[in-house]
DNA sequence: CCCATGTCAGTATTACTGACATTG
DNA sequence: CCAATGTCAGTAGTACTGACATGG
């Protein structure tokens, strides 16, 4: 009995890490030469989004854990790079923000990454880009039910 | 001055990382009970593809170092899944096959995963897939220079 | 000589689960 | 009581770099 190798779902799922892994690795190099690591450029670029952010928020945004995202946190807090603040607002919520070093390497590892990001679907044409923009949301929502 | 931040570049590339993360998280749960993980998984597949593969290989297709790949080789070898030769036929490469029971175990693992990649493009047409797919490529390819 | 391979060693980061106190 | 949060602790699996021997 056949199991549906070489589908197109499977092919799909196969390209979508092979991207990822690809983009993973450009990044990586990207942002070795400023100490980053991807996950921390990632959590960075979460908070120039969303100031003020809580650790259990930043961690849904990033697909991981809060005790992951916790990690991450007190890492680049001992480097300066973000500023919490030291008794909850309200509740057990610590708002976190970036710094104004944290600022300055997070504007210079943007524009490494936005370069890589903008070479990834420079062949695309805008409608493409639309199109598959549409269908990787598509694909997320329909993996979550 | 502005960075270029929601430019369809860049949203993309956290599309890319959030369907990514979600596929990873529903297939780590469905082979779980199997006592798989995802990378290990993986390997199989890909030598269910390409049976004999050599441990450099293997890596290559999986996007990792090598070492790592020997790593998870191990891991699959010590637990009865893989079959490795010995003796080198040629060179150092040391050809790598599934077992039975590895292959039985890919089966398993492979049935669940299917309808998990069939639920993620469940709602796009075939004319659709074969776009992301495509598209999914040419980022890929306009990565590597 | 050069290159790819397999492998040993060491390390780091990420990421998980479990557990607990606290706050609303 | 319950849900969400922050955090401590422990662990696992992935992944890297460096180094070295070997075979073609």
């Amino acid at each position: 009995m056949k199991r549906g190798r070489d589908s197109l779902g499977e092919m799909i799922g196969y390209r979508l890490k092979e991207a990822q892994a690809v983009l993973r690795g450009r990044m990586d190099a990207a942002l070795r030469p400023l100490g980053l690591t991807t996950p921390q450029y990632a959590c960075l670029e979460l908070l120039s989004h969303a100031p003020g952010a809580s650790n259990s928020e930043l961690a849904r945004s990033a697909f991981v854990a809060r005790q992951t995202m916790n990690t991450l946190l007190r890492g680049l807090h001992d480097r300066g790079l973000v500023d919490r603040a030291a008794a909850p607002p309200s509740g057990r919520v610590l708002p976190t923000v970036l710094t104004p070093e944290g600022r300055r390497l997070l504007d210079q590892a943007a524009a490494s990454i936005g370069a890589i990001e903008r070479q990834m679907v420079s062949t695309l044409t805008d409608e493409q880009r639309r199109a598959l923009r549409d269908a990787l949301a598509n694909c997320i929502d329909a993996l979550r039910d």
